[in-house]
This record gives C-alpha cells, sequence and structure tokens, in this order.
DNA sequence: GTCGTAATCAAACACTTGTTTAACTTTTTA
DNA sequence: TAAAAAGTTAAACAAGTGTTTGATTACGAC
C-alpha cells in the first residue's frame, strides 16, 4: 500500500510515462481494429501525437509495442474471468453443490461476462484483441492464453461437468464445456451482425438484459439445468 | 454435362488459365493464414511461382486477387450451407413439422456442418477466411454474408424458432438460433485451441463422430428437443 | 546555476511495398 | 507462314515500411 512512497518514479515520472501510456492505450484499438500488419508505427505516432521514434526508444520497436498493448489487455481481461473462476471455485469447496445451486452460478457467470463484454465497461478493442488472438494466435499471446482465457475454460468446465453428472476431466466434458463457451461467446464474436440483424445500434438498457436472458436459457437448457416449465 | 464442349475455353485454356488458378490458390492460403496486410504481392508470386508483374495483368491488382480468392471462397462455401438450407425449407412446406421431425433434421444440420468443416473435405482457408472475415468484415466480403451465410442462418432459425415454439421472426429467436450456431462453430472456430486441450492431432475417424455426438447432444437440448434419458 | 539523465525531435537510413513499363516469348487466328 | 493477341519477364518506379542517428530540449539532483 505504500508503493507510491517507496517508488518515487511512480509519483514523479510525469515527462515519458504519460506518452508512453498513450503510445499503448493508441496502438491497442489500431492494432485491434487493423491488426498488427495493418497498423504502421507512424500511424501509432501520429494518433498519440508524438515522434516515430519514441516508440523504438520507449519498446525497443513495433513488437515491442505490440507486447506492451498484450500486457495492457492482460490486465484488462482480469475482471472479466476473476470474479467467475473464484465464484466457482468457492463453489466446490464443500462438495458437490446441488443443482439450484448450480443454476443459479450458472446463470451468474453468463450475466457476468456478457455484461462486461458487451457493455461499455470493456474497451471494445479488448474483445476484439481476445477474438482475433484467439483465431489466429501469435506467439506473444500465450501467457494470456495460459493466465486468463483457459483458466476460464476450466472453471466453467466443472460446472458444466458438474450439471451434466460426468467427470470434468473426459473428452465429452471437454467438449461440452467448449460449446457452452461458444453459445456464450457467440454474442461477442458475431456483436456486428447480430446487432445489424435485429436493426439494434447497442447492447443499451433492457436489450443487454434480453440478450442475456436468451444467453442464459439457452445454456441452462444445454447443460439440462432448465426450468421445467417457461412462461409464453 | 456437356459443359466442357460447349466452353472451349474450359477445354483449351491452356496458357494462362493454368497460372491464373495458381495464383488464386495460393493467394486464398496466404491470405487466409496471414491476412491481407499480412501477405505481399511477391509472397503470392513466389509461391504461385509467377512474376509479380502477372497479378496486376490478371486480377488488376492486389485488391482484385482478394476479391478473387472471395469469389473462389463463395463456391467453396455453397455444399456447406445449400443442403441443409434446402432439407430445412423442404421440411416446412407441408406446415409445421412434428418435434421428432424437427429432432432429425437438426442432427443432420450439426452433422453435416462439422463434418464438412473439420473433415479435410473443405480446405482449411475456407474456414479461416470465414471466420475472420466474420469478425472484421470487408467491403468485398458482403456478397458472402448475404448469399452464404446469412440464408444458412434464417433457414436454422426456422428450425430452432418451430422446436421452441415460438415465432421465427422475433428477437427471441435470433438471439436463440445464434446462440445454437455459436455452440456448432465454436468446434470450427477453436479448433487449435480443442485438439490441443484433447491432444488430439486432428479430427480424423472417431473423434469427428465424437464431436459431432457431443455437439449435437448439447445443441438438441439447448433447443428442447433432448431424448429424456441418456444412458451413463 | 550546473550537471547528467531522460525524453523529444527532424532527418536520414536501408528496405519493402504495389504497380507500371517496355521488351520478349508463346499461342491463336487467318 | 505472317499478323495479332495473350502472356511472361526483368527492371524500374514512387511511396511507404521500421529503425537509427545526432542534435536539442526538459527536468530532477546536487
Amino acid at each position: 500500500m505504500t508503493d507510491v512512497l517507496k517508488n518515487p518514479q511512480t509519483a514523479t515520472r510525469s515527462r515519458g510515462a504519460e506518452s508512453r501510456e498513450r503510445q499503448i492505450v493508441v496502438a491497442a484499438e489500431l492494432f485491434a481494429s487493423r491488426g498488427f500488419n495493418g497498423v504502421s508505427v507512424r500511424d501509432v505516432a501520429a494518433a498519440a501525437d508524438v515522434n516515430v521514434a519514441a516508440i523504438s526508444y520507449h519498446f525497443g520497436g513495433k513488437q515491442g509495442l505490440y507486447q506492451a498493448a498484450l500486457e495492457r489487455l492482460m490486465e484488462e481481461m482480469a475482471p472479466v474471468g476473476r470474479p467467475v473462476i473464484e465464484h466457482i471455485n468457492g463453489l466446490f469447496e464443500d462438495g458437490p453443490p446441488y443443482k439450484l445451486v448450480l443454476r443459479e452460478s450458472m446463470e451468474f457467470v453468463v450475466r457476468h461476462i456478457l455484461s462486461t463484454m458487451l457493455s461499455g465497461d470493456l474497451p471494445q478493442w479488448v474483445t476484439q484483441t481476445v477474438l482475433r488472438e484467439f483465431q489466429q494466435p501469435t506467439p506473444d499471446y500465450r501467457p494470456m492464453l495460459d493466465e486468463r482465457v483457459l483458466p476460464l475454460h476450466q472453471a466453467i468446465r466443472r460446472l458444466v461437468a458438474a450439471a451434466l453428472d460426468i467427470d470434468s476431466t473426459t473428452p465429452n466434458a471437454i467438449l461440452a464445456s467448449h460449446a457452452v463457451m461458444g453459445q456464450i461467446m457467440v454474442f461477442a464474436a458475431t456483436r456486428g451482425v447480430i446487432l445489424e440483424e435485429l436493426a439494434w445500434n447497442d447492447f443499451s438498457d433492457g436489450r443487454l438484459e434480453q440478450v442475456i436472458e436468451a444467453a442464459s436459457a439457452g445454456v441452462l437448457r444445454a447443460i439440462g439445468l432448465q426450468i421445467e416449465q417457461e412462461a409464453v
């Protein structure tokens, strides 16, 4: 808690740190929307209002800047997965939970992931980069995969396996949990197409709620935790 | 069936057509794996064993080559969606089908899509390009979206809506069908990660069958068409 | 105030980019 | 066979790429 006092740089790094920060933010957004090769260092420099040489000076080059953006991505992604992982792990501490508890937990998971990824809380570039890297991983993305994505997958797999009454280490559990992840992430991945089909501009207000409830209902049915009858 | 005879070009286009064909094939694969900006015209020329100028000569430039690759993509994608669309449309010709029929149809849909996309039948670059463009569409992709992807979505939506007993034009039907598409496509989209987690090399033999059955079971449950009891 | 470090800057670097040119070979047509 | 068309080729083009340089400025420490 006394980091600020112990590290004078943190309090007084007025000059270069601000420009460094600007470069990371701008680069993260540009890389997300146009890809690594679609962005030139001069694009970043212009958008961040710094000299081109500043990138090599601060990050050692374009590649280093991308790595810095990925590290920032890891920070931004923490609040997406961490609550879910902690929630699920806490659930299994006192033995296998009742189905009703599993149901509520899965509802929480779906709601948490979709509300953070679809609302404005999480910067758009975070989702874009995760999806892009998931599909075509760069070597620098490995830490992100190991420390953020896979732990979230494994936590959800425990939930799915418990709901389906199968061992969470079996291929079937792995496949079923990926299917569930697909059911959830499809709303982030195909966001643009879905908005277009619904003639919506964004997921504000009740619309996000509608998406969450639809996704939640589908997921619960998929793992056999649906309420028997639904009002029509 | 007499196309070859009626079109002498097809039989006798010895000179330029071969080189043109090679350029399209090579370009489609390179663009799929490295993205449009990640591939230079000299990369394509070298891989296709032609002169750089040939690209401008045959396609008017790099952009034209990409469009040609997208047109090829549209041809390659036809056998994925067409059988599914025809099957579903035929289903509804004589009024709303029984649940048992819906169940068998959905099983066919899942099996058809996954077996074509995960086995070697469909070139890998096709799936890669579809997923990439779905996430970040270029203007040239619009025809592909309108003529291949959306019709498939709409057909599946009819099935999903019928299974859930809701109107297929409601937001809920749209959302539910996207969730189902997510459940299916996740196996193509995250193919690499899934193979890694299962310590598999590919989806050959019984493995593909295992994936299809897992996906199928999840989808059927998600739309309320599951068999009541499953053997354990 | 002076020194030394950190940061910024315009300019230049060597290299790659997509495209065009004009000479050439090959194939088709008549 | 001769003319025309189609295709291929090496070379050159201007513009853009990431990076480095050396001078210049801003700032905290003494």
